[in-house]
DNA sequence: GTCGACATGTAACCAGTTACATGATTAA
DNA sequence: TTAATCATGTAACTGGTTACATGTCGAC
C-alpha cells in the first residue's frame, strides 16, 4: 500500500530527490558521508541539515528506492549505508526530465530592506550594499579558485556549468552594487 | 510578559517585518489591502499567502507593534483596519540597518537538476535551459515595462533600485543559458 | 587528557503553503 | 445569473532548522 508502484502520484521531496542523486552518483554510502559529499558538490546548489539527511533516508528505504545495510567496523563506529534501488533510479530520472516550476522566488531579506531604503539611514544603506559587494567578492574568489581545479575535468563538467552561474550571479551583485553605491554618491 | 519593551530579544519573522513595513510605508490598512499592496511592489523581494497574512496581523497587535479597528462599510463588508504603533516603528526601522546575515541560499532546484546533468538525457538538458531562457526573458520583459515606468519618479527609487537587480538577474540567466547552450552544440 | 573526526539520531519548534469555508456586493 | 472583487479567516500539513544527546577512536 505504500510501494512505489501502487502509489498514483509519487512526491518525494527536493532533498530526498538530492540524496537520492547523490546515491545514484556515488553508489553506497552511509549518511554521514552524504552529508560530506553535499558539502563539497551539490552543497553549492541544494543543503541539507544531517538530522535531515538521517530522516530521509529510511523512509527512502521505506518507499522502495533505497536499500540499507548494516557495515561492522573495527576502528570506527559501525555505520548503515545506503544504495539506491532501481525504482529508485527510476524516480529519480523521471524527476530529473520533468521541467522545472519556475516561480520567481521572491525571498531576499537583502532586497527587502533595500526596497524600504526610504526609511534607513544613509549609512545603513551604504553598510549594506557594501556588505553585499564584500560578501559576492569573497564567492566569487572562492568559486574562482574551484573553477580553476575542475575547468578540464570532464567528469566535472556539470558542477562546472553550475559553478559557472555562481560566478556570474556574484559578478552582477557586484556591478549592481557598485552601479547603485556610485549612484548615491551623486544624489543628495 | 509580552510585550516589546520586556523581551529580551525581539524576533520577529521576515514576514511579520515586511508587513510592518508596508504599514509604516502605506498607513493604516487592512490585510486584504497589505496582500494587495505586497503583490504589486515588495512582493517581487518578499512575498506572503493571504493567509499568512491574517495570521500574521494580530499577533502584531498583541505585541504591540500595531493597532487595529473596525470600519464598517455600507456597501462592501466591514473590515479591520491595522496601524503601526510607535513600537512597531522602531522595531521595523532597527530591524532595517540591521547588517542582513548572508547565507550563500543553495536552494535551486533548477540548478540542482543542471547539476546531475549527466544523467539526463540531451533533450531534457537543451530543455531545461531552453525553457529557463524563456523564462528569463518574459520577466525581463516585464520588469523593462515596469522600469520605463517607475525610473523617473523620485518616490519609486527604492523599487526602482531593486528592479534593476531583478532585471541584471534575468540578463544574467539569458547570457548563462546561452552560453551553455552553445558549447552544449559542440560537444558530442 | 583532550580535541577532532567519525557516526547516528531525537525532539521541539516554526515559518509558510494549500485547501477549505463563508458571504456580501456589483458589474456584465 | 454568473463571475469578479471585496473581505476574513481556520485547519491540516510539511519541509526544514536548531539544539540536544551519545559514544568511539586516534592523534597530538
Amino acid at each position: 500500500m505504500e510501494t512505489a508502484q501502487e502509489q498514483q502520484t509519487i512526491t518525494l521531496s527536493t532533498t530526498e530527490l538530492s540524496v537520492l542523486g547523490l546515491l545514484s552518483a556515488f553508489g553506497e554510502r552511509s549518511g554521514y558521508d552524504l552529508k560530506k559529499h553535499a558539502e563539497a558538490g551539490v552543497g553549492y546548489v541544494w543543503t541539507a541539515a544531517k538530522s535531515q539527511i538521517y530522516a530521509v533516508l529510511p523512509r527512502l528505504v521505506e518507499d522502495g528506492y533505497a536499500t540499507s545495510r548494516r557495515v561492522e567496523q573495527s576502528s570506527r563506529p559501525d555505520k548503515q549505508v545506503y544504495r539506491i534501488t532501481d525504482a529508485g533510479e527510476e524516480v529519480f530520472r523521471a524527476w530529473l526530465e520533468e521541467p522545472v516550476e519556475e516561480r520567481p522566488d521572491a525571498r531576499s531579506t537583502f532586497l527587502l530592506k533595500i526596497f524600504f531604503g526610504r526609511h534607513m539611514s544613509r549609512e545603513a544603506l551604504v553598510g549594506h550594499l557594501e556588505r553585499k559587494r564584500e560578501w559576492a567578492l569573497t564567492y566569487l574568489d572562492e568559486y574562482r579558485g574551484i573553477e580553476e581545479e575542475i575547468r578540464d575535468e570532464e567528469s566535472s563538467y556539470f558542477g562546472y556549468v553550475t559553478l559557472r552561474w555562481g560566478i556570474a550571479h556574484a559578478e552582477t551583485w557586484i556591478r549592481w552594487a557598485d552601479e547603485i553605491l556610485r549612484e548615491l554618491e551623486k544624489r543628495p
